[in-house]
DNA sequence: GAGCACTGC
């Protein structure tokens, strides 16, 4: 287990081979040895991974198996060393590539830039990535290319069959995200046409048994088993991970208060049990603040062991400064408690953690395609996300989980895997990208997990009212086709194509890169005040997008600087990423033959363009409410207007919206005011004048 | 007058 680097007593070198690919921090000693120790033990400490002493077992799976499923276990080195074991054996020779996809950005960048450290080549040489933003790859001298899951989802645009791939590794297929799935069906397919393709499928639990019987090629006429060809019946092959063992304990008596239920269990732990950090998983900035503000007063309360106790909540909405608070090493005599999100579960990984403290919950995404409103739930977590949970704990010293639910429950009543995020979702982006791969048939599509109908079906309706798919379920040309084209919302890509004809285009796509990300504005519950007089400086009596676009003007004004943002309550990361979506956006329009127009202070025309994407959301104000309350004209839903935003009790009679936040009310977040004819003009079909008369007058 | 698990193109 030891490393060449490390040394008993100092610092150990943080992670070499994540299999998470969370953030990866390497510490200085690490960074400046490397060069001093050369090659040789770069070597040994890759035959010490787990996965090496397999290395010829899966080498000669895949050269004989189509599909092979790899189940590796975190610290199992499949990551970072089955590419290059592959490469080593050949299958990158005469320009072909070997691709290996991950879900998220971060770990397409360290995960690259490890093996090429190992490799002695520079990251965009023979090692290279892809992802938004960032092409480090270098055609006919790369040979290992790490990318997101979605970069390869789009490079089948251009290149259907991937041809210039040898091998495919899909990465963290467990996590079953919408792209991780969509890929996986297409890679089905494209292996009929490809037989000599090789896939690895990696997956760190059991689920390789459903896995696999999704990869199972049914006896077909066209692909007999004939020489030369791999088999395929996919191969399994599991591998140990290189974690430490991690006791669990259970509560004897469901707990009715799980923020409670945390608070006393870390006074436990800080009470019993010997240092190391404490991470606890709850599912949510509410839960995490009332846990770390409880925790603060029972360790000033109680001072016995607790004054050495460093409580820091974690989630993804907390400013950049705050988060990498979590990452400072703990000073001696001192204990770290980070109170996290789901965030620590996979997408970034914590060092010096030993006890986990697990509240069996999280918050997820839920979709109603009857109503078509998505919704964040708080949800019981699976077998998986436990154990991923518990894994925590055992990355630098054996540990122990603390799981805030019974034995019992955990054996007899949680499910083994959750509901894979293709079930639980909105589908317009995933049917639009299907389509503009040719795939006709979505509901006969072979997923591996599929979706509801009625999802599918009201994804095909949306699509087919912003006139991106004809009345045989095929891409419209051109509208379509560059609705496909544009990586956003087909809603918010429509409005963008409407623009150009409207002379509006520069205007709109600043509000489609804002509308695409999450917000601009700092998240600041403690100057809620300020943050609402910043917002009103910038205010448009027409909405919130034509308010964006204030910002928008008032960073550039402010040559991008970052003490302009901070004055302004407004998020400078956030902005910098504007900049970046809305410089990509233009290229695209670009390309897709738009106009590229300002409309100066025509702000109608904008409001129009708007319309066009989003008539779907408009809604009125019911003539007798005092209350701001509106319905949908579609559906008659009853819904108001978020306080978060400028038109909050002004109440303009009709408006749209850009999405709904569902609690106890339907909350409209980002809404302009428009003129019921537009919407006429905007979706004739869709609003009929029978159906809008009465309402109009 | 209230709330945003987490990714990704």
């Amino acid at each position: 287990m030891s490393s060449p680097f490390w040394k008993p007593g100092t610092e150990k070198p943080r992670i070499l081979e994540d299999e998470e690919g969370g953030v990866v921090f390497f510490s200085p000693s690490l960074a400046s040895s490397s060069s001093g120790y050369g090659y040789a033990s770069i070597e040994k400490q890759r035959q010490r991974l787990p996965v090496y002493k397999y290395r010829t077992s899966i080498l000669y799976l895949v050269e004989t198996h189509a599909t092979t499923i790899i189940v590796g276990e975190t610290g199992s080195g499949k990551t970072t060393q089955i590419p290059q074991y592959l490469k080593e054996a050949g299958w990158a020779d005469g320009g072909r590539v070997i691709a290996c996809t991950q879900p998220r950005r971060l770990a397409v960048q360290a995960v690259a830039s490890r093996v090429a450290e190992e490799m002695g080549v520079k990251v965009g040489e023979e090692v290279g990535y892809t992802i938004r933003f960032e092409d480090l790859t270098n055609k006919g001298v790369t040979m290992i290319k790490f990318l997101t899951d979605g970069v390869l989802l789009r490079e089948m645009m251009d290149d259907p069959l991937l041809t210039k791939y040898s091998v495919i590794m899909v990465d963290e297929a467990h996590e079953r995200s919408i792209s991780t799935d969509i890929l996986l069906g297409l890679l089905k397919k494209i292996q009929r046409r490809r037989p000599e393709l090789r896939l690895i499928i990696s997956s760190a639990t059991i689920e390789a048994k459903s896995m696999s019987a999704f990869f199972q090629a049914r006896k077909s006429r066209h692909r007999m088993e004939c020489e030369g060809l791999p088999k395929m019946e996919p191969a399994i092959l599991s591998v140990e991970g290189r974690g430490f063992n991690v006791q669990i304990h259970y509560v004897e008596e469901p707990v009715s208060d799980y923020v409670q239920a945390v608070v006393s269990t870390v006074m436990l732990i800080n009470d019993q049990e010997p240092p190391g950090d404490i991470l606890v998983f709850l599912t949510g900035q509410d839960d995490i603040d009332a846990a770390v503000q409880l925790l603060t007063e029972e360790a000033r309360t109680n001072r016995k062991n607790s004054s050495g106790l460093i409580i820091l909540p974690l989630y993804s909405g907390l400013p950049r400064a705050d988060q990498e608070l979590v990452f400072s090493p703990t000073p001696r005599g001192k204990r770290k408690v980070v109170i996290s999100t789901n965030i620590a579960e996979t997408s970034l990984t914590l060092e010096g953690v030993v006890y986990v403290v697990d509240s069996g919950f999280s918050k997820q995404r839920f979709y109603n395609p009857i109503s078509d409103i998505e919704n964040l739930v708080v949800a019981p977590i699976s077998k998986a996300s436990a154990r991923q949970r518990a894994g925590r704990a055992g990355r630098v010293r054996p540990g122990k989980c603390y799981r805030l639910y019974t034995e019992e429950y955990f054996v007899n009543e949680m499910p083994a895997e959750g509901i894979p995020e293709m079930q639980r979702s909105n589908l317009v982006s995933c049917v639009i990208q299907l389509k503009a791969l040719g795939i006709d048939n979505i509901l006969g599509f072979d997923w591996p997990a599929p979706p509801p109908p009625e999802a599918m079906i009201r994804a095909v309706e949306v699509l087919y009212s912003l006139g991106v798919i004809d009345d045989d379920a095929k891409l419209t040309s051109p509208t379509g086709f560059q609705v496909a084209e544009i990586p956003l919302d087909p809603m918010i890509s429509k409005m963008i194509l409407s623009s150009s004809e409207l002379g509006c285009s520069e205007e709109i796509i600043t509000i489609a890169a804002i509308l695409s990300i999450q917000s601009i504005w700092v998240s600041s519950r403690g100057a809620q005040r300020e943050l609402d007089e910043a917002r009103l400086r910038f205010a448009a009596a027409e909405g919130d997008h034509v308010t964006f676009l204030n910002v928008y003007k008032g960073f550039l004004q402010s040559s991008k600087s970052s003490r302009w943002c901070h004055k302004n309550f407004i998020n400078y990361q956030s902005m910098k990423k504007v900049v970046e979506i809305r410089e990509q956006l233009r290229r695209i329009a670009l390309r897709i033959g738009m106009v590229l127009k300002s409309c100066e202070s025509d702000m109608q025309v904008l409001r129009k363009a708007v319309c066009a994407g989003f008539f779907a959301n408009a809604c009125r104000l019911e003539a007798s409410s005092q209350s701001g309350l509106y319905k949908t004209i579609r559906g008659s839903q009853e819904i108001y207007i978020h306080p978060s935003s400028v038109l909050f009790r002004v109440n303009p009679k009709w408006i749209v919206y850009h999405s709904l936040v569902s609690t106890d009310r339907h909350y409209m977040r980002n809404v302009i005011s428009i003129d019921p004819s537009w919407l006429l003009e905007a979706a004739p079909h869709f609003y009929q004048h029978q159906r809008l008369n009465p309402i109009v007058h």
